[in-house]
DNA sequence: CCTGCCGGGTT
DNA sequence: AACCCGGCAGG
């Protein structure tokens, strides 16, 4: 009737969207993304065939992220949030496709590796006995004992290695992913935080965070950001046309100052290292899950408008003080409450609305937003 | 006011 | 399916 008739830009709304070009055309949104998708992706695959590194990792880093990029967007939610089939409304409006199997969202922490990464026979000399991360990376799929045993797994957001010595990931995580170098562990022991415990059973892999700091209970609030790993596969932000751009553009008032904090894949993990320092109840799901989330927060300049308070710290209120004494009623069994509204801000309120092509799919549905959960 | 999002609409 | 928006709840 007239709903999508290129709506005339309704009042103070319309005003708020894009406010570049409200005179000529109006449905642009999309094509401009497509455009900047293109453009990302040829430089991208540019900048990868000059890169020293075409196809050698051990891990499946480059491969990683060169998909990634090749297929588009990067957050848009195609499958990545992995939603959990369960708790809250099950409806979505999404669905991203019907897969309601809790499959890990690891795409390598399949069991096939886990079982040893050597084939001897030997039990471990006296120290620490790890394969050397640049032979061998998943291989020794076979053989194990019934018994548990205590690994160390990379948490980086796409590196599931998992070594059996404390120094080894020590190492594997300092070398691959912080990019350090022997001697420039001035910093601090970031390591430390890039790893977890957990137990394998059997055959299966069943990883179990410990709560507690592994190894070392150093509690570095935040650790400082910047630029690491040279070479390493650093994902590609899509930052915002007008940030990438740079002067190109006029009309728009954006300063953007993006000072401190800015790109590279990193960055999206203080926050989560940040939030696991003070929360630690997580499980590696969740990573795999916020790592995306946070990456934009942190990467993504927040919009200039509005002088609200912005301060990328998530504000992580009440951890639920869950003892005796509750009054509330539980057995929610009567009509529905509108599910509370979640108090995290949301891409709206981080992204801004003249940013709205950077929210998420949800967002931008005004449904529930999928890349902040609560 | 503003923000999150359910329900319901159109393509 | 994807996409969008009215309108409501709640701060
Ligand atoms: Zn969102």
């Amino acid at each position: 009737m007239m709903p999508q008739v290129p709506p005339p830009e309704h009042g103070a709304q319309a005003m708020a969207y894009r406010p570049v070009s409200r005179n000529i055309d109006v449905p642009k949104r999309k094509s401009d993304a497509v455009e900047m998708d293109e453009m990302m992706a040829a430089m991208v695959l540019t900048s990868l065939s000059c890169s020293p590194v075409v196809q050698s990792p051990p891990g499946a880093e480059a491969n990683f992220s060169a998909s990634r990029v090749v297929s588009g967007d990067p957050w848009k939610e195609s499958g990545d949030v992995s939603d959990s089939g369960s708790s809250t409304t099950s409806g979505h409006w999404s669905g991203s496709s019907g897969i309601s199997t809790p499959s890990p969202p690891h795409p390598q922490a399949s069991p096939k590796y886990l079982g040893d990464a050597f084939g001897s026979p030997q039990t471990d000399h006296g120290f620490e006995t790890d394969p050397d991360p640049f032979l061998l990376d998943e291989p020794a799929p076979r053989k194990r004992k019934n018994s548990v045993k205590v690994m160390y797994k990379c948490l980086w957001p796409n590196c599931g290695k998992v070594l059996r010595s404390i120094v080894g990931i020590k190492r594997h995580v300092k070398a691959l992913h912080l990019g350090d170098t022997v001697d420039s562990d001035q910093f601090k022991r970031e390591e430390d935080f890039y790893y977890t415990e957990v137990q394998m059973k059997e055959e299966s892999a069943v990883a179990a965070a410990v709560p507690s700091a592994p190894g070392t209970p150093t509690v570095e609030p935040a650790p400082t950001p910047r630029v690491t790993s040279p070479s390493l596969a650093t994902l590609p932000l899509p930052l915002s046309k007008a940030q990438t751009s740079g002067p190109e553009h006029s009309g728009l008032e954006s300063p953007l100052p993006s000072g401190a904090l800015s790109k590279s894949a990193p960055g999206s993990f203080w926050h989560i290292q940040a939030d696991h320092a003070y929360q630690i109840p997580v499980s590696p799901h969740i990573y795999t899950s916020i790592s995306w989330a946070a990456a934009p927060a942190a990467a993504s300049p927040l919009s200039p408008v509005r002088s609200r308070s912005l301060s990328f710290s998530e504000p992580q209120p009440p951890p639920a003080a869950k003892s005796h004494l509750i009054v509330t009623s539980p057995p929610r069994a009567q009509g529905s409450a509108r599910k509370a509204r979640g108090e995290a801000k949301k891409c709206r309120k981080v992204y801004g609305i003249e940013h709205r092509d950077q929210w998420c799919t949800a967002c931008r549905w005004k449904k529930a937003c999928q890349r902040f959960l609560d």
